[in-house]
DNA sequence: TATGAATGAGCATTCATTCAT
DNA sequence: AATGAATGAATGCTCATTCAT
């Protein structure tokens, strides 16, 4: 009756330990900090020993890449949805904004190690990065350029506003992870929209800022 | 008769000491990335033996410290005079933004690595950027509260808004950083400024956005 | 129906067993060297578990031992009956030359590796070596021995000079391992034996030397 | 007073340290075999931190090569000029294996394990091996063409000769090691040069062999 | 009998920091 | 003030061996 399930079974527990170790290293990150997470202190952190962490990743830049990647999944998976979906651009940035916060405002302590200590994607230094950071910007890119062919956006150079847009939402991450904020998320979301759709300006003052260029 | 100077003149030299150290520091830096930074190698760059860069930097964090500290002084000196001058406050945005698009656009290879490497700033995590990322942000807050209160700015959370236009900023030099671009400073500036200001919505379009809140 | 043969029907399970890890052993020395001969590598080359190897060797020394002499044991084998056999002393010694040679050109990766790397060999140092070496001596002692005995050499020490003689052959195995070379193993068995028995001088020449001792 | 020494000073402290590290590798070898020589028990050895022995040697690597070098160096430069010099060419066998053999017996516990541990010169393997032996062998060869040439020497393929002689000689020195023998050394050395002149047949004996050749 | 996950001692190497001169 | 030799804790990683299943 067990036996059937004898193929699925090691995977399923190997899929198990990976992710023990995986926690393990983001509760050291968070309670003692990067400088903190050595193979030796993984391994105690787990309860087991040092070589068994081997076993699972071939070295330590493996298991960090395989922390941030898996920690990282789920929002970007998410997001993927939203800009590839079908509601009116505006809509999406949103959205955007607002999964976002919401995701990091669920993970704090492990984002604020991951978005402080960039080593953590050291290694092939920026590339690993890109791979993951130019997907996104790439995504809202499209929503801007979207937007504007649909009208509802000004032609602007769309992927330096993109990356404005991507990393105002950061800004605000950062806001809410440094103030320990509780502000609802929502309301935040709606801001960077707004901010980004009407900007800062009172209305009709100085309409000839625009007209201008 | 060089006797009179001799109250000074160490201080002096000490200071020069310093600087050279920090210059050695940067090289290395840039030429080799950071983990080329040993105290060793520091002292070779600079001619001098390890043991005397103890003399003048309790350790490496502390001359780490000072390098970014004196790295940055030069930008936040200016962006603290623009900030506190006369301009009205878009004017303000625009020239913050010139500025700090202007220096980092003139320190490519050292930001490169300050930017990247977050490890730099290590030591108490978060403590040493709040000193500066803080002052920055306050500076920014009140030139935002300043415009709301001339009626030129809509009245919003003029924090949120400043740490998101700081970061908008900061995505503007990594976008220029990574794409090794050579567009002109001042439209980039331009750009960031105007949509700070106007937002991304064609004119005339969903104008009820705005009212819903 | 099986059942009687159960008795030795596992013994020669085992021994195949035996005989398909040293094989792996092998094939993995000569394909990527002695640093690759790990236990885990063997068993995988096998096609077995890691465990499964201690259940036929106590350890990696003896899985070691084992590949050596049963390396080697063919040529032992047969050089124990050419030493023991009847023909003439010059002869023999000629024999054991051409029969060393041939069996070192016919396996030249294995024995490239068995030589160069004497740590295979480790264990207690020299004791092993000493087994098969000394017995080797021995043979040839006794047939230089015979030889004096039969007037058909000049009375030397015999012990002395066999060491000689056996390593003067493995000085021309490697010589023919090292230079990649395909002369006739025929008549560096005969150089061999030739220079053993009339020396370089050349005819005539010197007959003072001999005398004066 | 000391002042003048002041440049050179450091330099034969220098030399000093390396050499009771040197010293330190080689009791530990001689001690407690191969595997004793880690940089943590030569450190301790010495009396000095682990990291010191880096001070001196890049690598383990280069610390063992500088052993062996340093080792037979001094075997080497007397060899060479042995073999350079104007004795005749049976002469300057004879002193070679003299030579050879004296050096080795004065310094047995060493070579018995530079001679049995291969590993030490491994890293590049046979390359290391072969400048070494290659001069050596080069020597002895020049030597034997020279006899053939002077016509004391019977015309053979002198590179073999010189192979099967040298591995002679290390046969004798291998003899000699193991049976911890006292016998002159003199006598062994004769012994091998008379050998290798006159071969081992019986005067008047077999005079076919030869010229069956 | 066979497995292979788990172990943990062991190793080479680095580098911030100290201190006698 | 300046030196730089010495230190030694710390780290990432390997691999022979064991043992519960």
């Amino acid at each position: 009756m067990a036996r059937p399930a004898r193929k699925e079974e090691p995977k399923l527990w190997q899929e198990f330990k990976r992710q023990s170790i995986q926690a393990a290293v983001v509760r050291l990150m968070c309670r003692e900090g990067l400088d903190s997470v050595t193979m030796e202190r993984v391994a105690q952190e787990v309860g087991i020993a040092k070589g068994t962490v081997y076993l699972h990743y071939r070295d330590k830049q493996e298991l960090l890449d395989s922390v941030k990647e898996s920690s990282l999944e789920p929002l970007t998976a998410r997001i993927d949805q939203i800009l590839s979906g079908n509601a009116p651009a505006p809509k999406k940035l949103e959205a955007y904004a607002l999964r976002y916060l919401t995701y990091f405002d669920e993970n704090r302590d492990l984002f604020r190690i991951l978005l402080y200590e960039r080593e953590v994607m050291r290694t092939h230094g920026s590339r690993y990065r890109h791979d993951r950071y130019r997907k996104l910007l790439n995504g809202v890119t499209k929503v801007i350029d979207d937007g504007i062919a649909e009208g509802v956006f000004r032609p602007t150079e769309s992927r330096k506003v993109a990356a404005m847009f991507v990393d105002a939402v950061v800004a605000m991450v950062n806001q809410r992870l440094l103030a320990d904020e509780s502000a609802p998320v929502e309301d935040d979301a709606r801001l960077i929209a707004d901010l980004l759709l009407h900007g800062l300006a009172a209305e009709g003052a100085e309409p000839k800022t625009r007209s201008r260029k």
